[in-house]
DNA sequence: TGACAAATAGGAGCTACTACTATATAGTAA
DNA sequence: TTACTATATAGTAGTAGCTCCTATTTGTCA
């Protein structure tokens, strides 16, 4: 009971952080960007447009894909969330704003974090840096999860 | 004259030992493979599929955007072709097997092959490398590039 | 509480594949 | 060389995942 409060309680200051944010660029804060931002921060699967959809019809019953898809890209944008590395197939999104790492399983398409510190300070190499505007780092690993082998 | 002399052996030696790799894995080979192939490893541009379609239906008026996509998919799961990293849009292919990194820009998409050695050996976390089969370790940076900025 | 810029639902449109099928061809065996 | 057959291809239809459009609605601010 005491943990699932603490669980609430973060969870409130987490969307009211999100307000100020919203208002601070300028942007409505509208019921379907709160249900699309919780669905979003609950969440570890890291999720692309459809899975988020289907998960707010269940309590917002005619929110259309589309708004689903500027919600995604709009918190992207003002960086509540951010898109995970990975080619083809459909955009993932992640809430979680703590430095991490992502390991994609090419079977299942399972996402999943870890944490490992040296992989945070990532150094850019000088020529690179010089060249260009460095604005996201990531190592990224790939293969086949515990449940796939 | 010499240096380009030097390219065309080194194309001709490419293109031999994809065929022996072609044979190995039970494919035909045809010159629509060869094309595709060709225009893979001759340029530096990281190539979407509709990219490598346009530059081979110069030299080869018929060729289908199907045959183009499945056999960039045939030259990855082979060995001797590989997709970029980097969500949404379209898939990018890479001819490059020397071990680097990419740099894409945000702006223009454009992707710039880089050379780090310590990048070339990122070890997996033990607790990753027992649960998972990694077979993929890429470091990836993102941004603005010079011409972009 | 009214005005209005911003946001939404619903649907059309678009891009990047992916599947299908009749035809053609590379590789092998005679 | 020629005949055979499994594989590959061209052309096209179909699908997934967005992205754009427009009439209507709604948050925000004066």
């Amino acid at each position: 009971m005491v943990n699932n409060n603490i669980i609430i309680n973060k969870l409130k200051k987490e969307i009211d952080a999100f307000q100020i944010k919203c208002r601070k660029a300028g942007l409505k804060v509208t019921p379907q960007r709160l249900v699309v931002y919780k669905a979003l921060i609950e969440t570890k699967q890291h999720p692309s447009a459809e899975m988020v959809f289907r998960r707010v019809r269940k309590v917002f019953h005619n929110i259309s894909l589309d708004t689903v898809n500027r919600t995604l890209a709009i918190l992207s944008k003002i960086g509540v969330a951010s898109t995970v590395e990975g080619s083809g197939d459909a955009k993932r999104f992640d809430g979680n704003l703590k430095p991490h790492q992502h390991f994609k399983c090419i079977k299942c398409k399972r996402i999943i974090d870890f944490y490992h510190k040296p992989f945070e300070n990532v150094k850019v190499p000088a020529d690179i840096g010089e060249k260009f505007t460095v604005l996201r780092k990531t190592v990224y690993f790939e293969g086949i999860c515990d449940s796939c082998r």
